[in-house]
DNA sequence: TCTCTGCGTATAACGCTGTTATTGCCTATA
DNA sequence: TATAGGCAATAACAGCGTTATACGCAGAGA
């Protein structure tokens, strides 16, 4: 007795189950990792954070609870790995604002373009967001200290733009980028995480604090008031800008 | 058989378990609740929101899971009242903001003093801010629409101090204080959360931020820039202010 | 004083979670 | 062909929030 040889399973007549057609293909294994990923992330964002489970991922992939720790390690694990791809793509958003206006394009202009794109990525997937930069954690997992420079090295993108504001005359000379680009930092991740939040109420929309937003940031930077306001507008996409 | 009736506990022994000294003590019966709160509070702020778990609590003060539920109705439900004290707390500090300073200061200064709390809250109870403004989940409670008002009601006070800037003659007359505020209220919560999160690098610390986004805010205003600073030093909190 | 009604509680269980030790298959190597 | 090793399925463990059940005790009514 004990024989744990034969663990009989208990519906082997499931078809398609492991000695079928494709017992092992190598495809469908390599896949696996790709699968639960994908899962993963779609998950997060049709069900949000609380539908995101172990059992249920590899449920959807037909796999194994051992599929997420071969793979990941762990469930935090798999979730850094969701988490990287996602600032990929809040990377390759920001990475394409300058390439889209060209070298010479108005730099004020650039820097509302770059906050727009800010802007949108923490709409489109605002559980990645949360967890990249509101410390929110999710199954676990939380941002180490590399992400988090990982994370602070795309304000190279707003902090060059302010330097070019200001070589440009638009910006005092003497202004302190390190500290205006923390500062423009704290305004849009506020917003962002506000706006999700729910807490953006009255008369007022997003888009009308961010033009707000901007439009004073480049006035304290020294920028004409009505030139400011009208590359914030131009920045902010055709349409965007409020009523005013 | 199957009489449930003598369900012998494992270990009466226990000393002062049920049948002992205060079986019932009306005072230790109603002070669960308050017991409850209290150890939840205790381990948030000690240990995080991880270790917060219903069996933990009632462990700790020496009641069955039951006690949640009769008490709080579930998990989220004392949440939510840990939730309310925190807020009750925020409050108190910033309506203490304005009698301290005298209703004849400087409204520039007041202005930064309520920004100066708010910072230091959000310093002090990261956990309970976290989920107050920063719309992450604890233990599955998550801010209702009646919530998130309560707690945009707060802006009313810089609100107010943003019109008396303009009455005095800091601000534009004709400054949109409604918008503002919500400027305002962004830069705070941003800063303030990417401050916890670890995002604040490099040579700055969140102090210098926060002084640089109130000098701009009241720049952009109308303020002369040279008074701003010296409002904003001085709402602050003396040796809070930057170097420069 | 006795009885009854009802609130608050403890127990035990259900289904869920992440995680892991064990077992075995299958593949790629010697 | 024989063998070594990675990958996966199973089943289990501890913990989670939640709940049905039964019971003890307190206060109200007779």
């Amino acid at each position: 007795m004990m024989l744990p040889v034969s663990t009989d399973h208990p519906e082997p007549a499931s078809g398609e189950r492991r000695n079928s057609a494709t017992p092992r293909d190598p495809a469908a294994s390599a896949g696996i990792r790709r699968r639960l990923l994908d899962e993963a992330a779609r998950v997060l964002v049709e069900e949000g954070p609380a539908a995101l489970s172990a059992r249920r991922l590899v449920k959807a992939v037909g796999a194994s609870t051992m599929a997420v720790y071969t793979h990941f390690g762990s469930m935090p694990g798999l979730v850094r790995e969701v988490m990287r791809e996602g600032f990929a793509r809040f990377r390759t958003r920001v990475e394409a604002v300058r390439p889209a206006l060209g070298p010479d394009a108005d730099p004020v202009s650039e820097l509302a373009g770059l906050c727009r794109v800010y802007q949108e990525f923490a709409r489109a997937e605002p559980e990645v967001y949360a967890v990249l930069f509101g410390g929110s954690p999710l199954a676990g997992f939380e941002l180490t200290d590399e992400d988090r420079q990982m994370g602070a090295r795309v304000i190279r993108f707003p902090f060059e733009a302010i330097l070019r504001c200001a070589a440009a005359g638009r910006f005092r000379t003497d202004i302190d980028a390190g500290l205006a680009v923390r500062q423009l930092f704290a305004q849009m991740h506020g917003l962002a995480q506000l706006a999700r939040a729910g807490y953006i109420l009255g008369d007022y929309r997003p888009d009308d604090v961010l033009a707000g937003l901007l439009r004073d940031f480049a006035v304290a930077a020294g920028d004409d008031p009505d030139r400011a306001a009208r590359s914030v507008r131009s920045g902010l996409g055709q349409g965007a800008g409020p009523g005013a």
